[in-house]
Parts: structure tokens; sequence; C-alpha cells
DNA sequence: CCATGTTTTGACAGTAGCTGTCACTTCAGA
DNA sequence: TCTGAAGTGACAGCTACTGTCAAAACATGG
């Protein structure tokens, strides 16, 4: 009865469902593989019909590509004062909700990237994601200083600070970005920030 | 990029009808969408089985995604000096390629692109192969002065170059990526050049 | 506590992408 | 011209995904 937000009953039992899923999905996932894991398979597991998986779900895929951080970090990023530079801007944003992260969170979050990580077509999707996240930097960066996010500078620097990014999470890293992770991503914006001189 | 090597009648007949298949796919795609073209109105318009189909594009998408020239590119940029910076060195690897482009290819490749900007989940594939070309971009630079590709600036700096080539082609330029566009992303690079300090 | 309307759900049918199999045709090389 | 290899087409089957519709679960006003 001592529920945080949920209001009424159903609004519980949707977050119930959706997360009894989203659980079964990627325990089902973890151990006969993607592919040969269907739709029926999961909603079986998670005691619902399969159409209502779908309700939940529009694609089987969602129920891995869903992340629900990436605005809080676009948040933390617009927080920072005009002062910081872009990367370090970017840097403590993320590092500012990475650190909040449970224990629990992480293991969630690692469970997801290996899966992703191993299934191209689940991969392509986090990638199209990430490089979207740059017309959200460019925005976030423009807005920060009062700028225009038509600017193609706000444009190169968010792509570069992306593009890094993403360069050191290659696709074979099999055991997922963790806490542990937090120092090379530290290191290698360093290096982008070492090297550069806007702003 | 004619390939004057017609050995085998099988040969040829396979390049026809590979091209047949593409051909006919493309304006099937433009007339009536992505979605709403099955493959067995492709294989028909192209006079084949649906089955022929599938023994030369393993799925529909691979249909609009095969790209000839990146490894081209690659090759262009091992081709440039150690003196020339990073950036430049990948600048004119694409300029060397791109320029030799006849018209008919630049607007083969431009309705190439309409198409898959428009299309969610194939813009998805391509944004992920873009991606990889990360890794072979750090490779080329690391070999081109004989570094170690794994060494993590190598990394840094091709995910930055990549970054912002990605960052200049955003989702909604309908017109794709043309001849009248080398100009931006010369600028954008620049921009970048401008602010580099490594190497 | 009950009658109301709204939301959620499950069953069913249908479309289309994709895979595998098998026999038939077409071509290349000796 | 013969023989083996490669390309092709028809067919069957699985699964992701969509749409419809009626039943069940729930919220709300009386």
């Amino acid at each position: 009865m001592t529920s945080p937000l949920p209001a009424g009953l159903r609004e519980r039992k949707k977050a119930k469902t959706r997360l009894a899923i989203r659980e079964q999905a990627i325990r089902l996932f973890e151990e006969q593989g993607y592919a040969a894991t269907t739709v029926d398979q999961i909603a079986e597991a998670a005691e619902v019909s399969p159409s209502t998986f779908f309700r939940y779900f529009p694609t089987k895929e969602d129920v891995i590509l869903t992340d629900d951080y990436d605005p809080l970090i676009v948040e933390a990023i617009k927080a920072q004062p005009p002062g910081v530079s872009p990367v370090k801007a970017l840097l403590n944003g993320m590092k500012s909700v990475f650190l909040q992260f449970s224990a629990e969170e992480w293991e969630s979050e690692r469970r997801r990237q290996r899966i992703y990580q191993a299934v191209p077509e689940l991969r392509a999707r986090v990638m199209n994601q990430t490089v979207m996240a740059v017309d959200m930097l460019a925005a976030a960066l423009a807005e920060r200083d009062g700028g225009s996010a038509d600017d193609l500078s706000y444009r190169v620097v968010a792509g570069a600070i992306v593009g890094v990014v993403v360069a050191i999470t290659p696709p074979g890293s099999a055991n997922g970005f963790g806490p542990e992770d937090l120092g090379q991503l530290e290191e290698a914006l360093n290096i982008l920030e070492a090297n550069f001189r806007l702003r």
C-alpha cells in the first residue's frame, strides 16, 4: 500500500505488468538468445497474452531499446554554467546521472547492454539513438550559453564529443558499460579536451 | 566504378539480375514507400521469383544498405602521407572518391539516401555502419603513421572526426548528400581542424 | 453499494518478411 | 557432348506485427 508515486490501482498494475514483461524478456534473451525467443514465449512467461505484449511495447526490439535517463543527462548538461567547457559539461552531466545509480540499476543496465551489443539489429537502433543525441547535445550547448542551435560550430563540437563517447564502446565490449568504465570515458574526453581550443 | 570484367555469361547475368532487382526496388520504394512495397512486388517487377530475391539480398533492407565505396575511402586515407593531419587525411580521402563520381552515380546515391533517411529502421542500420567506421578510421590512421590501433588517442581522434561527419547530415536532410554538400563537409572539418592540436 | 462509462485485456484473423527443402533448368569446362 | 556445379522457382512453415471486437477490470458519481 505504501507506493511512491502511482496513485490508482490501474497505474500500479500497468507498471507491474510492464516490469514483468521486460524482466521475463531479458531473462529469456539471456537464456535462449534474442532471435530464438518468440514474443509468445515472453507473453506466456509474463502471464499476459501476446496482444498485451504489443500494447506495452510496439515491437520486440523496444523491450531492450527503452532508455529512461538520456533526458536526465540532457537536463544535467543544461544545468552546467556557461563557464564550463562543452566537454566538461557533458562529462559532468553524465557523471551526475551515473554516479547516482544503485547497484541494481547498474546490473540491469549492464544486462540490457550485453544483449544489444550482441544483436546487430538492436545495436543499430541504439547507435541511431546515440547519433540523434548529437542534436540534443548541440541544442543543450547552444542554450547553455545563449547561442543558436543552428550554428555549425555547436554541431561540430557536439558531433565530436558524441563521436568520442561512441568510440570507446566498441561492438566487442562484452561486459557492457559499468561504473568501472567511467574512468576511461573521462580519460578519452580529456584527450579530446586537451586538443580543443574552442570556447 | 564500372567493372569491365564480364568474365562468364553467368557472371554477367548475375550482375544484371542484381541490378534489376535493386533498380525496381528503389523505384517501387519511391513510388509507394518502403513499408508498403512487398518483396513479391519487387521480385515480379524484376522478373524473378521471390526466392531469387532473397538469394541476392539476405533481407529487404539490404537492397538499400549496400554501400560499395567505404573501403575505397579507407584505402584513400591510408594512402595519405603521414605528414597530413588526421582530419585532412579523411577529407582528402573522401574527396578523392567522391570527386570521381559521375552524375549518374551521384543521382543513384542520392536516391538511396533519400530512402534510408526517411525510413528509421534503414537509417539505424546505416548509422551503425558509420559508427563501425570509427574502427576502420582509427586503424587506418594508426597504420598511416606506424602507431598502434589500440592507442586510445587514435580512437578519440577517429571518433571525433566521424562524429563531425555524422553531425552535418541530420535526419531531416531530405535531399541526401550531393556534390553541393562537399563544401559544408569541408567547412565542418575545418572547424574541427582549427581546434585540434594533436599531431 | 450500485450503476455508469472508460480502460485494459484476450481471442482471432490476416499480412508479410524470412528460412529451408527439393526438383528442374542453365551454364562452364573437359 | 557429357558431367558436375550453380542458379532458379515452387512450396511449406515460422514468427513479427496489425486490426477488430467483445469481455473483464477498474474508476467515479450517486
